[in-house]
DNA sequence: AAGCTGCTCAACCGCATGATC
DNA sequence: GGATCATGCGGTTGAGCAGCT
C-alpha cells in the first residue's frame, strides 16, 4: 500500500504565492499560530494550498525574523566550515546563521559560495586547514550548560554543550576533565545539566576518559589502545569509544557528544561515525553555551 | 529586437523520522 | 508492534531574470 498523499493535489494551487495568499498566510498565523497542524492550516486559513507549502512559505519567506539580502563574509566562514565537517546539513547549518534558512544557505552554497569556497576565497575551513590545539593557556577545568531545553533531539545535540573561546588548547589530562565532566561526576551545579536522560551515564563507560591520561592532545603522536585511539596530523583528533551501551552513546550524543570526538579550531567538535564508518553528524560548541571554567 | 545561455532562488518532491492510536 | 499521519529535511526542478550575441 503506498503512502497517502498529504493533500488532494488535484484542488491546490501550486507555483509561486501571490501577494494576496501571503497576505492571508501572514495573518491567519499571527492571528491563530499553525495550531499545530499544517495539514489543516490551509482550509482554516482560506487557503488552496498544500499544508507542506504554507510551512514552507512561512518558514522560508514570511517568517517576520528572515533575514533576506546578501551573506556576509562571517557568514560564509560558518557555512565553510560547517560544510567541511558536517557537509550538507543545511538545517543544522541555518541554525547557526540567525535569519537564514536551511533553503537559503543550501541555495547560497549550491550557486555561490560553493564555487568560491573551492577557488580558495573563503576564510573557512577547508579540507587542509584543520588548525592544530596548542599547548598554551590551556583550561585546568571545564564545564558546560545549555539553556536550550525545547525543540527535537535531534536537533537538541547540535545546540547544546561547551565551548571554549579563547582557549584552544587541552592537554589529555584536560580531555579526562572534560569527559569526566560529562558524568555526573563533579558537576558542581545539577541546573548547568538540564538534560536529565545524562544521568545514567557513569564515568567508568567512557573508556576514553581512562586510556587518555598523560598526551597532550595538541601533539602530532597517537595513543591508541584496543577501545580508543587518538591522533593528531594537522587534522582533528579523534577520540574513539567503543563502551557503553546504546542508549548511554545516545545520551552522550544528545548532550553534544559524539563518537568519535574530534578537537578541532577554537572549540570541540563532536561528531559521530556510522556504520559504514563514514562521518554523519556532529556538533560543535559555541562559547555561548560555556558556564564554567576554572 | 530576438534568441540564447547561465544564474538565482522559490517551490516542489520523496523519503526519513517521530508521534499517536 | 504495526499502521497511519504530520513534520522536517535534502535533493531537484523550473520560472523568471540578466547579460550576451
Amino acid at each position: 500500500m503506498g503512502r497517502a498523499p498529504c493533500c488532494d493535489k488535484a484542488n491546490v494551487k501550486r507555483g509561486p504565492w501571490s501577494p494576496e495568499e501571503d497576505a492571508t498566510l501572514k495573518s491567519y498565523l499571527e492571528a491563530h499560530g499553525t495550531g499545530g497542524n499544517w495539514i489543516a492550516l490551509p482550509k482554516k486559513a482560506g487557503l488552496r494550498r498544500c499544508g507542506k507549502s504554507c510551512r514552507l512559505r512561512w518558514l522560508n519567506y514570511l517568517r517576520p525574523d528572515i533575514k533576506h539580502g546578501g551573506f556576509t563574509e562571517d557568514e560564509d566562514n560558518i557555512i565553510c566550515n560547517l560544510y567541511n565537517e558536517i557537509g550538507s546539513r543545511w538545517s543544522v547549518i541555518a541554525s547557526q546563521l540567525p535569519g537564514r534558512t536551511d533553503n537559503d544557505v543550501k541555495n547560497y552554497w549550491n550557486t555561490k559560495l560553493k564555487k568560491k569556497w573551492l577557488a580558495g576565497k573563503v576564510n573557512g575551513a577547508n579540507n587542509s586547514s584543520y588548525n592544530t590545539m596548542s599547548t598554551s593557556n590551556a583550561p585546568a577545568l571545564l564545564g558546560f550548560a545549555s539553556n536550550h531545553t525545547s525543540g527535537s533531539p535531534n536537533l537538541d545535540m547540535y545546540h547544546r554543550g561547551f565551548s571554549v573561546s579563547g582557549i584552544n588548547t587541552f592537554t589529555a589530562a584536560e580531555c579526562q576533565v572534560i569527559y569526566d565532566r560529562a558524568t555526573t561526576a563533579n558537576v558542581p551545579n545539577s541546573a548547568y545539566y538540564p538534560y536529565t536522560g545524562f544521568d545514567h551515564i557513569k564515568s567508568n563507560e567512557i573508556e576514553v576518559s581512562s586510556k587518555v591520561s598523560t598526551s597532550s592532545i595538541s601533539n602530532s603522536s597517537s595513543i591508541s589502545s584496543s577501545s580508543s585511539s587518538l591522533a593528531m596530523d594537522g587534522k582533528p583528533s579523534l577520540l574513539t569509544c567503543n563502551k557503553g551501551t546504546l542508549d548511554e552513546a545516545a545520551a552522550m550524543m544528545d548532550f553534544g557528544f559524539g563518537f568519535p570526538f574530534d578537537a578541532v579550531n577554537n572549540g570541540i567538535w563532536f561528531q559521530e561515525r556510522a556504520q559504514d564508518n563514514s562521518l554523519n553528524c556532529g556538533s560543535y560548541i559555541s562559547s555561548s553555551d560555556l558556564n564554567y571554567i576554572c
